[in-house]
DNA sequence: AATGAATGAGTATTCATTCAT
DNA sequence: TATGAATGAATACTCATTCAT
């Protein structure tokens, strides 16, 4: 528009790569950083190389951007964790092991290990998208684990006197506690768990107990 | 954060006088309430009943405000729990099923059960908050775990083959999973969680574990 | 207005083709609905069922846009004003009755009754289509006044103490006056004035005056 | 914040001047010469000599100060025009001859005339405003016109055979012209207008019609 | 000729912090 | 001590315009 524009080089070029799937997995990274409020449309822009402009062409706004790079990271691993149960034929025990071992694997190996930490620090902003959050994986990985304990009671693998729902997320709080310590450097540095000995210790103690057993051989 | 930091004073030295407590108090409900960025200094001072720039007489900035308020709520609490096993003559799976049902009741009853979420929250954003937390809160927390575990061992209460640090904070993720639920009103509500019930389901698990124990005089 | 406007050809000279007048067509249909600024290009382009970029195939820029709308609708109008005086071969009182309803039907019947206010609320905007209006439009309007005025004062239908550039800007008044109303629907809505009724009374006071005549007959 | 700020002069002072009424009377300025969307918050600050957070210190957006400002800037002229009529004891026709010269006075010598183009312009953004004019402005003046011609006819000085309400607007008609030809520099600059001939002329006009008296003393 | 994806300048509003009183 | 009026930095979103296809 002002002098010397003519000269200039072309602004922008049409790039395939200028995607919503593209911007999204930008800010989700971002977002996991430094949570919404301190990301800016700018640096999410800049991050997946676009203008600001091309963010609004694809998302309505700040607020839909990340319930939509929330939902990307996070739906494909739910399908995951439950296609290990249903593929499955082995004794319960045994697939509480495999499970735990595998989500300790995810949530500090993959990036949607930060999530629940994202979520929870955005809760009171966005209600909404905790309860998304809630129905669409807590609910499901919850209804995991307690499908899981009622299997290892219904095949008297498991005593009977146990509450499967409230068991169900007591299995699942070491996994919880350990994604959100890896989320966080300020833990995650100082502890240095080891995600395989987490989970593997977790199941130890879930399945048998503190308390020794009389006979050595039930020990896993 | 910025130049002159690394020889900066500890920012949340409180100054003097009864004030600077009715602040922090005020200033800890609406920070659990609404968190940091959204707690508003005039809210505050209204909160307090002082005006605005009486909180800058008491407090270097919000950060110092904001931490003063987390020491005085939180810190009485830990002592609390190191005081139930210091003076405490029982057997050790006792002591873990009293002092999860204790901590389960602090988290879900008293505002300090608030503290967890807001920490992460937070984290992003204060990371010294987060170290001063750590050392002075969770570290405590898990070493009382953590001592405990090694009771049982020493006492032969206990299997010898687990690690007392990774046990301990496997142990304590219940309660932090209780905590996070109870402050986070979409779970609080649709969980509906019964503390007491959720400790007296972690001690089970914790203690016994979900395999049945062959000899039924072994069951709690 | 800035660098190098001197030189700059006329703006809105429109290209060619059937295309632009239906763009300028659907413009002035949006412009005097919400305006120049709250009309927007792509509310345009679907309007005139294009694409954005084909209305810079015939205009170069939105005020070039605005400019053509407006004439487009204007232009035939003025004539049509005229051509009633020139063919007309009645009393010039007769004349002004006549002109006056006309009047009043056109700018509360058709679409370019929005015109003044469009005119004035861009005014600030835009001071060169201002002086266009001023000149192609007003200025005409006003001089079919005056020459009526005048025609009245030639003839002895009209006293000879006035001066009809004056007058004629006056008896045009209520006619402006019924534009801008008619234009806002906070006052349409309130006021309803019936425009026939409007031009009558308007003619009634201009040609008798309020103050009553000794003799009957004189009244229209 | 930054290096440099410590011996930087102080950045305020309390000033006794900082108040709502001279931030509306700089905003009046502004919105009449550009518009409400072309007025920048800033500009209005830098005017009124005051940041611009103590703008919203008083008012709660643009919106606010629009309307305080057009709110100040009008009321009290529209008593001024009621007080005329209200302390008169001449004939009718002297109150009007004298209202249309005062009126015709205010709307070009004081910046009170520019509002009704502003008001026109903004109607489409405002429609609550123009709500609000139209109510405590237009309504009152037309009433005022109305019930001079009512007094007239009461009085046995005007004819009865017209609509006063009808010929009331039409009486302000020239006003109105007057008020926003002159607030347009394209028509005020063209047509230089004599504010006190127009009033003139149109009271001529209005009370005595363009067809000649019989008797030559009717003759104003 | 026609398209429409991409660009990026421009601005109202909030609220922590200061400091004259 | 205490006050609270004043400050000003920081950021989401719109939409006219461009130009590769």
């Amino acid at each position: 528009m002002g002098i010397g524009a003519a000269n200039r080089a072309p602004r922008w070029k049409r790039r395939s790569g200028a995607r919503p799937g593209e911007i999204a997995e930008a800010a989700f990274a971002l977002f996991l950083e430094k949570g919404f409020a301190r990301t800016r449309i700018d640096d999410v822009a800049a991050k997946a190389g676009v203008s600001k402009g091309t963010i609004y062409l694809y998302f309505e706004n700040k607020e839909a951007l990340f319930n939509a790079a929330i939902d990307r990271a996070v739906l494909p691993n739910v399908a995951r964790f439950e296609g290990l149960i249903d593929s499955s034929k082995g004794t319960t025990p045994e697939l509480i092991e495999r499970l735990l071992a595998m989500m300790a694997k995810v949530v500090t190996a993959t990036p949607v290990g930060g999530v629940p930490k994202l979520i929870i620090s955005e809760s009171g902003n966005f209600p909404e998208l905790v309860e998304h959050y809630r129905d669409v994986v807590v609910l499901r990985i919850h209804g995991l684990m307690a499908a899981l304990i009622q299997r290892g009671i219904d095949r008297g693998e498991f005593r009977d006197d146990v509450d499967p729902i409230y068991v169900g997320r007591i299995m699942g709080a070491p996994i919880f506690l350990l994604a959100i310590a890896n989320a966080i450097p300020t833990f995650r540095d100082a502890w240095k768990i080891d995600p395989a000995k987490h989970a593997a210790e977790a199941a130890k103690v879930i399945l048998d107990g503190l308390i020794p057993r009389e006979r050595s051989e039930v020990q896993s």
